[in-house]
DNA sequence: GACATATTTAATAGCTCTATTAAATAACGC
DNA sequence: GCGTTATTTAATAGAGCTATTAAATATGTC
């Protein structure tokens, strides 16, 4: 509805400016531009957020959450690892689909920024640690049960999410550089999620060489 | 003693801009903030290279030439497919591990500004669909003979580029997330090479689901 | 040395940006 | 309505940026 973008400036500022930021970065992206695109005077944003730092914080923690929520869900159900895992790849690869600008967004600004970075560290606290130790333990278990080659869960991460993320970010480059058009781009994404999962799993295998 | 006041301006001008914006971006880059490092007047650049526009693409086509050329060597050996598919994937790693900081920053550049695409497309001419090409031909002939599973050639090179990056734009917040230290990160950066090749060999394979 | 040319600098115009201040307007309790 | 508080605006200080200009300095040529 129409009212709460009318009524609620605070809420309307931040909407636009999570786009801006989103769409361009913290560096390129000017008060001055948030305010016109909203609609309303430029000391209004600092009249609510005080800082265009502060701003953009409040709107990079949330956007550190969901990121890291959407690959670290602890999953309880007793299934086999490999479908477990398949799973979070899944999850995983939808969560960037929604929000297909985010890697770029945290690759950048950890990277111009290594106070972000300290940032990031603090908001998590012990969630990583938490949810990479229950994946880590199933993993090895299944290693030591010779269902899958000895290999560390960091590998398998960094796995996943490289083949997870690469089709979003390279949109544009790849686009321009293959000459493929926007419908071949989108029945080409369409088979990253399941082509994904079949990598991730075939790779699980005893190395062949 | 800066070698700079010694020799070449423009030269040494060219070296510290392509640090600089590597580094942090054309829009974060100042020519003010170049001159500065480089120990000239902000004036020079500009009488040099005329504008930061120009001095920007100048680099940037240098090192889209880089990239481009470490994915796609056209290879004439007679072996077998996959020997020559690892080749690449080595190559093509080994050429982000010396400039690792060269993915994040096209990524950037590109979706920050359309035009460096149209000036990727126009410097690149013919290149691509050449490479791509040839080994496209390769690739369906293995599917014909029935060592491979159908996929497409874009599949199979997303696949390794993604693979083969990350490892470099995610480093800082990989670090962060993961809290493992530098000599961990090394170690499992040396890893990488070696597994990116395996998974990619691996998913050749039929599916097993 | 003197002249022409190339390099380098100081100074500055004209922007845009962030953040603040004081004043105007809206909203609300009574 | 009136006083109080919250929201919104106009104006501006102060900084940094790109690009240009004219003047100073260095370099090479004869």
């Amino acid at each position: 509805m129409s009212i709460n973008t009318e009524q609620n400036m605070e809420q309307a500022i931040l909407e636009t400016a999570t786009k801006l930021f989103l769409e361009k970065g913290f560096r390129s992206t000017s008060t001055t531009e948030i305010a016109r695109e909203v609609g309303c005077n430029q000391a209004l944003v600092h009249y609510y957020y005080r800082t265009k730092e502060r701003l953009f914080e409040a709107i990079f923690e949330k956007k550190i959450k969901f990121f890291i929520g959407s690959l670290f869900k602890i999953d309880h159900e007793d299934i086999p690892f490999e479908k477990k895992l398949a799973r979070k790849i899944e999850s995983h690869f939808d969560a960037i689909k929604e929000e297909p600008k985010l890697p770029l967004f945290f690759f950048n600004e950890a990277s111009s920024n290594p106070s972000r970075l300290q940032q990031l560290r603090d908001k998590l606290g012990e969630l990583p640690d938490l949810v990479v130790n229950q994946m880590k333990n199933e993993l090895e278990a299944e290693i030591k049960k010779g269902n899958i080659r000895p290999m560390t869960i960091y590998d398998l991460l960094m796995s996943i999410v490289s083949l997870n993320i690469v089709a979003f970010i390279a949109e544009p480059i790849f686009k321009t550089i293959t000459k493929i058009s926007d419908e071949e781009y989108l029945k080409l994404l369409k088979r990253r999620k399941k082509e994904n999962v079949h990598i991730i799993l075939n790779s699980l295998k005893p190395r062949f060489t």
